[in-house]
DNA sequence: ACATTATAATTAGCTAGCTAATTATGTCAA
DNA sequence: TTGACATAATTAGCTAGCTAATTATAATGT
């Protein structure tokens, strides 16, 4: 996501700012700011679920998984919901299914479809990472206390408000 | 970074902390709601950066050298400041180079090294690129005056701070 | 002077994303 | 009932990251 480590100081976005007059400095820093941080937790989540023979690609499909009733799901629908193409969800099963954590059902009545069930040693596997990553977040958010959280959040909800500009044809 | 669409909602939360007592559900959906927002944006300025031919690692190479005074770098530098590999930089320099925006220029005084120059055609994409990106970048923020700017940051060192938590050996 | 160590850049081969194309199967309307 | 279209999953081949190994050059200690 964000790469850059070396933020532009104030005097460079001043610089700049001179060449380029729509600049708007505390808008640019507080972007860069806020994709720094979530890089950083990002990366650090990763290497949380390293630990645990994971990343973040498949351990949202075991999460997912067990969200439903019956523990089992279709490729499409996990990647619709994962937010991957169908043929990432493809690679992502291939990979859990190699190290036992989920299996593939043939769908008798669609034989297109197949169902992903988690298995076992899937749901064991969570059993494992989930205390772990939720007890360090927990850790990690603790500096922020409840309004706090609620204000993050609305400011959050203002920035994405504005994430069309961005796509915006003109 | 955050793939996931389908953020899971209180019901699913509260369903999750019965199993795991150490989640602690308002610290997880607001850790979500800030990556969700952050990956957004970044999918966003990838999006407009492509239109004008570049992807952020590339952008900011073209960034960091404008940044010099007198225009030029090296690799391992560059690679230092924008936080990524001297082998994933001198891919995006081949890249860069493909297509005339910056030069290789040998350095006669110490053979293993290598400057890295914009040329011409790297600012003239420049001027291209960076009145667009700032224009859309403040239109984004424009909900958020700078006391909230301020806010936000704050916050997002308190959430910084705690990021080692993720890495304790404990 | 020369062996060792350090530094600079690159290459090779890996991963997890992507799009586009392919294969197989279902659905529906003339 | 069959031709056209839709849907499900996969495969092939691309990209930008990564680590580890390689090549070349410089600096240093004995």
């Amino acid at each position: 996501m964000l790469q850059l480590r070396d933020l532009p100081s104030t005097e460079v976005l001043k610089k700049f700012a001179q060449r380029y007059p729509q600049a708007d400095i505390s808008a640019i820093s507080t972007f860069l700011h806020l994709l720094r941080v979530a890089t950083d937790l990002s990366v650090a989540l990763d290497a949380c679920l390293s630990k645990h023979g994971l990343l973040q690609g498949r351990w949202w499909v075991l999460i997912l998984l067990m969200r439903e009733e019956a523990l089992h799901s279709t490729p499409s629908a996990l990647a619709e919901k994962a937010g991957v193409t169908r043929a990432t969800m493809t690679g992502l099963i291939d990979g859990l299914e190699r190290d036992g954590l989920v299996e593939r059902v043939f769908d008798s009545g669609d034989r297109r479809r197949v169902l992903i069930r988690l298995t076992a040693a899937g749901q064991s596997k969570l059993d494992t990472v989930m205390p772990d990553y939720y007890s360090r977040l927990r850790e990690c958010m603790a500096a922020l206390k409840e309004p706090q959280r609620k204000t993050l959040c609305a400011m959050l909800d203002l920035i994405n408000n504005g994430i069309p500009a961005f796509g915006r044809t003109e």
